[in-house]
DNA sequence: TTCCTGCTTTGATAGATGTCAAGTGGAGGC
DNA sequence: GCCTCCACTTGACATCTATCAAAGCAGGAA
């Protein structure tokens, strides 16, 4: 069930390896968090981390366990969720290639706050929470980690109070409009067609709504304009959806490339 | 408007502000994030920090605005809230006395991502931005200051996403029930009798529903044994209600008190 | 191809919540 | 003591959403 393949990354002259851990290099470098980091702290980092493969619908680790990694991904998507007592699951984050989770490896008894799992297949990096903590004590030499990481974590708690605003104040439909608003990414006007990344009913539960109540907001928004075939969405004018589902929120521009104002 | 009571900290011989001095000293030892700072540090701090009074409904900062003090509430309650472009509010925290606010004083160029406003008069010890960057910069010599920020932030982060939680999954009445019995405090067991810290439409507000549905949600819970009068709430047994409430929560005991299990 | 399985959609229904409107009651001002 | 204002409560209603049930549909296995 754990089974996995492990790649170690640290130095050893197998020319395959060297040429894998200059992909992981590069792969780093393009991570904001260690953007700044010379080649010697690169190093380092690599030399401690690791990178492995999952399976889809593997687990990665569960809420309350000792956090004894950080983790960053290289590719695939994975889900963090929590369950309620009486059964439901609440999906905190769904997350994908470049961005990172379990941050509080970084912490000296840190535990994960929600529990992990790979939804694809996926490639994930993995620091080990002890060089999490030596980069922390010396975060002026590895070019201010502990700010840089600060930062971040900054704005994920400032998303994760957008969320809540919108389950507070958005409907089902507008908050699955705003999804694939995001979806659209640098496209800003115009239309569109795209995928669902992952399954429907991961969807809903991302946004905190069912499966039928998210098919039903598909329909929905056929009055502006979104056409849905399967997992292929078509939005025929995106400057349209844009107006009718971003007056309901707060965000600004820095928090989502949607906001026209300043 | 912006007329407030402004009290310099700074060491000069005046002995009336020595003596306030040394109760601030006090109450920056008892916040977890200053407590093992030594003397020297705290005295640092505390020739940076001005402490302010403010009246009730009186703004502090607005979204966006440049994150020029860290504060730290002495005495009274604060709102951060944000405002949707269709003109309604959603309150993002509701904080008291120890708690802190504008973490993003701590970044180079952060900006505040919400609007600020004091709902009772209250007293603030503010910290200015660069003093903040400064312990973050030294930040081993301030008994690693970003390290213990960081966590606080961390925590922050999480108790927003059980927020977002419960915004899905429980109803009106549950939201309401599980604030009171974080009213509750330290008592877990048999009755008890309380007042709503502040308007029953702010608690309304922070819970993300209007205050009609606060009103109904307080005559649901008379079924679970819960009395209201006015601003008074009388508990008749506590861990009823915490039966009814937290099964459908997904909260583990680290993370909020009520929780029972490990 | 055909079957099978699991995801998705659709329908019916009950409950939850926002909105608008009207009424109630308490605190403070005169 | 009375009045006014404002917060709160209550009622009526429309809408939104979860739930349960059943049908539709796509992709994989045989």
């Amino acid at each position: 069930m754990e089974q996995v393949l492990e790649t170690p990354l640290a130095a050893d002259d197998n020319a395959g390896k060297n040429s894998a851990k200059e992909g992981y290099r590069n792969f780093l470098k393009s991570i904001l968090l260690f953007s700044g980091f010379t080649d010697a702290c690169i190093g380092k980092v690599l030399d401690k981390a690791r990178v492995k493969k999952y399976q889809k619908n593997q687990s990665l680790f569960f809420i309350g366990d000792k956090a004894d990694f950080f983790y960053i991904i290289v590719d695939g998507w994975v889900k963090l969720f929590r369950e309620t007592r009486d059964g439901h699951e609440s999906v905190v984050a769904m997350l994908t290639n470049g961005e990172m989770f379990g941050r509080s490896a970084v912490l000296k008894n840190g535990s994960y706050p929600y529990s992990g799992e790979v939804v694809t297949n996926a490639e994930l990096l993995i620091i080990p929470s002890d060089f999490m903590l030596y980069m922390a004590e010396h975060h002026t030499s590895f070019d201010h980690f502990l700010s840089k990481f600060l930062e971040s974590g900054l704005s994920v708690s400032n998303q994760k109070g957008l969320e809540a605003e919108h389950l507070a104040k958005m409907t089902s439909a507008q908050r699955v409009g705003c999804f694939m608003l995001k979806m659209c990414g640098e496209k800003r006007e115009g239309s569109i067609s795209l995928h669902f990344p992952y399954e429907k009913s991961l969807v809903a539960g991302r946004l905190g709504m069912t499966p039928e109540t998210f098919s039903r907001s598909l329909n929905q928004l056929n009055g502006l304009g979104v056409e849905t075939n399967n997992s292929m969405v078509t939005i025929h004018n995106i400057e349209q959806l844009k107006i009718n589902i971003c007056e309901h929120c707060s965000a600004t521009r820095k928090e989502c490339s949607l906001a026209e104002d300043d």
